[in-house]
DNA sequence: TTTCCTTTGAAGGCT
DNA sequence: AGCCTTCAAAGGAAA
């Protein structure tokens, strides 16, 4: 991992968000010519922009809960200035201001997320005594303890999530509402910095561990207990799974879901990611630029986490997907009418088609799976497309340009 | 209960 | 080097 060879503000991250960006450029140039119109791209931007004024005023819980971060935050801005010199020349002071403090959610802990936006904004958990800005702060850090009983010194320690540690299970005992259950979002730098010297962040579980079932509420304090001190479990506790960081977007989509969810009245997953998608190819590059920063430091946490952590740990149905997609290959090349090649032969673009993201037409509606569509019927399909497509021109597109 | 869908980006493996 | 595959999140739908 090249990117995160060097500590922070590392020239190499750099280079990789200057090639993002210059993919990002010849995206742009595809948005112009695909079927983004100005009034979307104006409707986007400026509901970005007002985002937070938007969430601010309709969240008044939040804004109280923000009034009451502000002191808090003060009084860790000399502390978290001198974080930023130290991990990145200050550039987060200067670039991104508030950025420790963005209201993302967690990106390992699917329940305990907070975000902005998110109607998930637990007010339970502050009532349980963990401070507000806790829950501002991308990473989890379950287990913060500012007097942890056991601290692992040695620095040559690796990954936590080695069932190795008598001084990691001292994290786990603490009680219910306690810093304990401090949720998501100890950022990048809570591990390693705000756990007071000597505490080094890989002796302390992390929330991309993950239990094999991938629900936190399954998430055991026993899971890194010795086997002796646990004689009697049912069963061996699994291995537990660290995540992989999450990549720009994806902070982007937790963060940005709830709006959309809210302004769309959509739940389905799958549509609201198209949505998304078409977003965040709508936002400028100092825009992304803030979900690339934050991706980097993501990774770069990771790795200082998990050091011999690879993504190839979690590819756990590589397999039986690979078999599957060998069988659907088999099966499309024996159907000349599957719904990927009828897309393509017809000029479709499999991300903007007009049919799916614009959700006039459900493309459950669309005669294109492999069963019912075969040899002979392509043309019907063209049709059926060319009608839609035509549809969804007049109604959508048409109008704004 | 498990998998799929849908998006972008990162990473690893293969050619 | 370039391509391909998988997985990160999310939650409804389908199998």
């Amino acid at each position: 991992m090249p990117q995160l060879s060097s500590g922070g503000g590392d020239d190499q991250g750099a280079n990789d968000e200057m090639i993002s960006f210059k993919d990002e450029g010849e995206q742009d140039e595809k948005i112009q010519e695909n079927a983004f119109t100005e009034r979307d791209l104006a409707d986007l931007k400026s509901s970005l922009v007002n985002e937070s004024e938007t969430n601010q005023s309709s969240n008044a819980v939040r804004r109280s809960q923000q009034n009451e971060h502000r002191g808090y935050q003060e009084k860790h801005r000399e502390h978290l200035d001198s974080v930023s010199k130290h991990q990145d020349g200050g550039m987060y002071k200067t670039a991104y201001p508030g950025y420790p403090f963005l209201m993302l959610p967690d990106p390992y802990l699917p329940n305990g997320s907070v975000s902005p936006s998110s109607n998930k904004v637990s007010v339970v958990q502050q009532s349980h005594g963990m401070h507000p800005l806790t829950s501002l702060l991308p990473y989890s850090n379950d287990h913060f303890n500012p007097s942890p009983p056991h601290l692992p010194t040695d620095m040559s320690q690796k990954g936590v999530h080695r069932p190795q540690s008598q001084d990691i299970s001292g994290f786990y005992s603490l009680p219910p509402g306690g810093v304990g259950q401090m949720p998501p979002s100890m950022g990048w730098f809570s591990h390693s910095l705000m756990l007071g010297p000597g505490m080094h962040p890989t002796g302390i579980p992390h929330p991309a561990i993950m239990p094999p079932s991938g629900k936190l509420d399954h998430y055991d304090r026993n899971m890194y207990a010795k086997p002796h001190q646990e004689p009697k479990r049912e069963k061996e506790p699994k291995k537990p799974v660290i995540k992989k960081p999450l990549n720009a977007f994806m902070l982007y989509m937790k963060e940005m879901r709830a709006k959309v969810i809210a302004e769309c009245t959509l739940k389905e997953s799958a549509a609201i990611n198209q949505i998304l998608g078409r977003r965040w190819h709508a936002l400028t590059r100092e825009e992304q630029a803030k979900y690339y920063e934050l991706a980097r430091k993501e990774r770069q946490l990771h790795m200082q986490l998990y050091p011999s952590w690879s993504a190839r740990d979690n590819y756990v149905r590589a397999g039986k997907k690979k078999r599957r997609k060998r069988e659907k290959q088999q099966d499309s090349s024996a159907d000349p009418g599957s719904p990927k090649k009828c897309r393509a032969r017809f000029g479709l673009n499999q991300q903007t088609d007009w049919c799916g993201p614009c959700r006039c037409v459900p493309l459950g509606l669309l005669p294109l799976s492999p069963s019912s569509v075969s040899a002979p019927q392509p043309l019907l399909c063209s049709a059926l497309h060319a009608l839609i497509s035509l549809t969804c021109f007049v109604t959508h597109i048409a109008p704004y340009r």
